[in-house]
DNA sequence: CGGCGCCGCGCAAACGAGTGCACCCGCGGC
DNA sequence: GCCGCGGGTGCACTCGTTTGCGCGGCGCCG
């Protein structure tokens, strides 16, 4: 009774099969125009279907629709293990609302991440996740002309011009300062990260007003201003600071990258962590709670950012025009191996 | 000069500015057609294509010609480290292809990975990247039937039916006994991955062989099977070995994954790692280096394996009906601290 | 000088689904 | 008994692009 369907049943075929117009067995196959159509005819039509397997062809429909129940998530490298629970999230969320995602990576070039912009518009994805905002972002106009709904992630722009999720960046430096003042530290340096993206900004500033609410304002000797998220990055600016006649007990990284790099250095240096040189992180990547030494440093709901977004962006795409909503989540200090109460004798 | 454009040109458009048929238009834009059309003309199409800011509508094409410029890459974590390098190697080189990347995680579980796998048929994906595939995959019959070309990476299925890039499991794991042989040891323990994936059989046979091979064969004792590549999984089985009356000296993992897992598990046996059991992992996952200890593992070319994979599905799609072809890279022992020569009086 | 071939281009038919509009028929109200 | 109304379907067009086909014109060769 079957006949072997070449490629795949067509909407015409399940028609034809029930003995309707293709018209008519579209809107019995639409959830929301089935109303239109007698109930009885609909089972008629809902069965032709089943019979024939038929699975309606998802590029004309996006065709037609203009919707393509896909999204965009770009970030910088999905090798920073930052990312990977993020995408995680956002990924999980966006498959059960039946999205499907999109990736890539801009690897911090401003052109690859035109082209990837490009490319995704010219696909139209139904909306995006970045992570890859900088403060002042004008690539960004091209979504917000195309009427694209996005949501960005961990970094956001700086005038809150487009929904976000992120974390509160400076309470979170300042739980780490406040962390070290408690262990005794008053020489804390801090290895900046980019102040072109938010994340490095707000620590930075954060870190500045954490310190000059604690006792001791900051000694601007002891900041250095890496020019990315990098390990290597870290390293240097660490060692820099190590090589301050008066260096510093202490030192809180921009993020768990830097951090690397600033025990590297301190090791480099012919110093211990924390023995030495306490340090505190930022993001608590997965894997830094085994690395040498477990890294105290403040965490951030990684999956939970992603996830939200998500939410988020399918709330904007299924009602167009809905409020531009930016989520701040709290971080949470945790305290690991890194940092060491200073020794009475070098207070 | 310019009129607002409405959404963007259509192709109709650049046609009556250009004074041609839309036809025309269409041959003269595409690259293949081009020399179907008088240069002249091409010319004229193009300057009104650049002049009305043309972008061709990607859905439109693609709904004609059934090819989509997409394709899916499943795995089954992304917050596995073992992956991201990977999906890295497949987008960076896909992208300069000019196709995009879907992600998807199964996280193992079969009716997602099926769901997974129906949604990219559905949407019409010109090939995969597969990095889930069990020995037997019943599912990835699914693919074949619809034609659509796949490239497994990392394991493979048992029947040599796919095209795949993976790395040489048993000269792996060799290096990795011959390594340990060497340091003295020949109580030589085996946690060993799922055997229903083709990596952690492949490696369990190995390291049967390798033993046999390099003197004393396994002990049967010495080896326990995990039921998932986790590092908690590690653990049990690493706990379990270690509660042997005659413990092993050494314990080569399935993967690095469950080696994390074992040096916590001598860790809570009140042991130490290397001093008391050497630890060799496999994959050498980004960060495994700085971990306490680092490990010693063999390295697989995570991204070459990405990359290599992305090359032959683009060379796949291209040209349908291509032999199918599987490449093997060759894996390459990394020494780290996490093994040691057993001390004289133990031997 | 006539016919054949080929080049360049227009024409129109797809691809598969969604959707405004018109039509038909049955029923209820006046 | 007639008119109006509305639910249920059919009809045809649309989305934007690709592509087979055919036609007109020009050049070349016999």
């Amino acid at each position: 009774m079957d006949k072997m369907p070449k490629g795949s049943a067509t909407l015409r075929d399940v028609a034809t099969a029930a003995g309707v117009h293709p018209g008519t067995a579209s809107r019995a196959l639409n959830e929301e125009t089935r109303s239109l159509v007698r109930s009885e005819t609909v089972e008629r039509i809902l069965f032709a279907a089943e019979q024939l397997g038929y699975k309606p062809n998802l590029l004309a429909r996006s065709f037609k629709t203009r919707r393509t129940n896909s999204v965009g998530i770009v970030i910088p490298d999905i090798n920073n293990p930052l990312f990977p629970p993020m995408v995680r999230g956002v990924e999980d969320r966006l498959f059960d609302s039946g999205f499907v995602t999109l990736l890539a990576n801009t690897e911090g070039d401003p052109d690859r991440q035109r082209k990837i912009f490009e490319s995704m518009v010219d696909r139209r994805v139904d909306g995006l996740v970045l992570a890859t905002a900088s403060r002042k972002d004008d690539d960004l106009a091209m979504f917000a002309a195309e009427g694209i709904p996005i949501v960005l992630i961990n970094r956001v722009v700086e005038d809150a011009t487009f929904s976000s999720v992120s974390v509160d960046d400076v309470v979170g430096v300042r739980m780490a300062v406040d962390h070290l003042r408690n262990l005794g530290h008053v020489r804390i340096g801090h290895v900046a990260g980019p102040q072109s993206m938010s994340t490095g900004h707000a620590r930075y500033h954060g870190f500045l007003s954490s310190m000059a609410a604690s006792g001791a304002p900051a000694d601007p000797e002891l900041v250095a201003f890496a020019e990315q998220f990098s390990v290597a990055e870290g390293e240097r600016c660490a060692t820099a600071l190590l090589e301050k006649k008066r260096r510093p007990s202490a030192i809180v990284a921009g993020n768990d990258m830097l951090a690397l790099g600033a025990v590297s250095a301190v090791e480099h240096a012919g110093l211990r962590c924390p023995e030495d040189v306490s340090i505190v992180g930022f993001n608590d990547m997965p894997f830094v709670d085994r690395l040498h030494p477990p890294l105290t440093t403040v965490r951030i709901p990684h999956y939970s950012i992603g996830a939200r977004a998500a939410d988020l962006l399918v709330e904007l795409v299924r009602d167009q025009r809905g409020p531009l909503r930016v989520v701040v989540l709290a971080p949470e200090l945790v305290v690991r191996q890194s940092t060491l109460r200073v020794p009475a004798a070098t207070r």
